[in-house]
DNA sequence: TCTGGGGTCCTAGGACCC
DNA sequence: TCTGGGGTCCTAGGACCC
């Protein structure tokens, strides 16, 4: 059996965990730059503000409703959601957990007993509550596709399932199945959604589980489809990943606050998006040969606002994989002149990383000199310093002293947990 | 004035090999 | 009159997830 934790609301309850005043009311919390709305309370659903609708665009609603309105504080849930994982880490062998992302994971409870299923769940939803504060649902099923189904009944029904929903039983699958649209399983996106409506009459999840794994093969993206299906039957084909797996690709890539028309400035953005790769990278021990730079325009300079984002893009077989930032800062450099066109207007700009390889295993290359052992120390040297003081203390001035182009954050709640100087106070 | 960021997996099709 | 079969590797792009 499997099953699914997932934080209900996250980045809200993050926020309302330090704000006993806002715990009844609507809290909304927005996307870097406050772009969109991408957590919402559930009071803040019921007056109907939408998932990722444009913030500019649901002012009003927010004003009228006296929403508490958040910028995102990475700092603060990323901080917080590694407690929720220990906690996980503390009841289960590590192994059994998969971090699925910030908010969520499976665990694998095939050693469980089958009468102790929802006990379980139950039990380890109050202790997460306990120690963190944060609320979770659990759904519980035979494969992760159903957990998923579980977990959003589960949800759906609060005050009926106290969070926690179990499929264990043949007739409540076929049950559950039967009532629960094709769209909202895990897997089937907007596109499959309406081509399953629309050509072959398949409209919830019990459906689509009866169609032969040829025709999913054929029709739901091959082998995916076929996983699916299989899934939807009790047989499981989506395996837990293994917690110590490595990223293949690293990517960071930033909506600018304000346009940037200038080369220099795109330049000291770009380095500072290698700068915060590079950093990934390091962390999970490992280096990088490919080098790809996007970055987004919009339309020519003094043109009338339409958003109409066209993106361009150059990359770099790098002759040895590296995790050195000037190193990579000076690949990425020219990469960004090329792109350069004067008189446009750019809006976003990334990096990304790939071809990652554990750094004891970089391919040394005979026609490049030998990566430098003092290079090496100073990263480490500057890491820790970043991460003592949880910020760049220290950056490379090819990044930028001003960052004109740096987004904007104009709501951002104390980061509580990680600075001492933004600890909570009780007056 | 204004619409996020970071990932994974898979397939098709072209180039190339013997 | 007539032009194979089998394979790998790579890239671009599509679909999905949170």
């Amino acid at each position: 059996m499997k099953a699914i934790i997932d934080c209900n609301s996250f980045y809200c309850s993050c926020e309302r965990l330090y704000r006993p005043d806002l715990w009844n009311q609507p809290v909304v919390v927005l996307s870097n730059n406050d772009g969109c709305i991408i957590a919402r309370s559930d009071e803040a659903k019921t007056i109907g503000l939408s998932m990722a609708a444009p913030y500019y665009q649901q002012r009003d609603l927010i004003a009228k409703n006296k929403v508490a309105v958040f910028s995102s504080n990475y700092h603060l849930y990323g901080d917080l959601s590694m407690r929720v994982m220990d906690t996980l880490r503390t009841i289960l062998p590590p192994q059994c957990v998969e971090v699925y992302s910030v908010d969520e994971a499976f665990l694998d409870l095939s050693h469980l007993p089958p009468s102790s299923f929802h006990p379980f769940a139950a039990a380890l939803r109050q202790t997460v509550e306990m120690w963190t504060g944060i609320k979770v649902s659990v759904g519980v099923a035979p494969t992760k596709v159903l957990a998923k189904m579980a977990n959003r009944l589960a949800k759906k029904n609060k005050a009926a399932s106290d969070c926690v929903w179990v499929l264990d039983h043949p007739e409540h699958i076929e049950e559950a199945l039967s009532q629960f649209d094709v769209g909202d399983l895990w897997g089937i996106g907007r596109r499959y959604a309406d081509k399953l409506r629309d050509q072959f009459g398949i409209t919830t999840a019990h459906q689509l589980k009866q169609m032969p794994e040829a025709w999913a093969r054929k029709h739901l993206g091959g082998v995916v489809g076929v996983r699916m299906i299989r899934e939807l039957n009790g047989t499981p084909s989506i395996p837990l990943k293994d917690p110590l797996e490595q990223k293949k690709m690293i990517a960071t890539t930033r909506m600018f606050g304000k346009p940037v028309y200038r080369l220099e400035e795109l330049r000291e953005a770009v380095a500072s998006f290698v700068s915060r790769a590079a950093e990934k990278l390091r962390r999970q021990g490992c280096a990088a040969s490919h080098l790809d730079v996007f970055v987004v325009t919009n339309g020519q300079a003094g043109e009338q606002y339409r958003y109409d984002p066209r993106a361009d893009h150059r990359y770099l077989q790098m002759p040895r994989a590296s995790s050195l930032t000037h190193e990579l800062i000076g690949y990425a450099m020219p990469l960004v002149d090329d792109l350069f066109r004067d008189g446009q207007k750019y809006l976003k700009a990334g990096v990304t990383l790939s071809m990652i390889v554990p750094d004891s295993e970089v391919q040394q290359n005979l026609f490049t000199p030998q990566q430098n052992v003092k290079g090496k120390a100073l990263m480490e040297a500057v890491d820790n310093l970043n991460f003592s003081m949880r910020g760049d203390v220290v950056k490379y001035v090819s990044s930028g002293l001003t960052r004109n182009w740096k987004m904007r954050q104009e709501m951002r709640s104390q980061r509580f947990t990680t600075r001492w100087e933004e600890l909570f106070e009780i007056k």
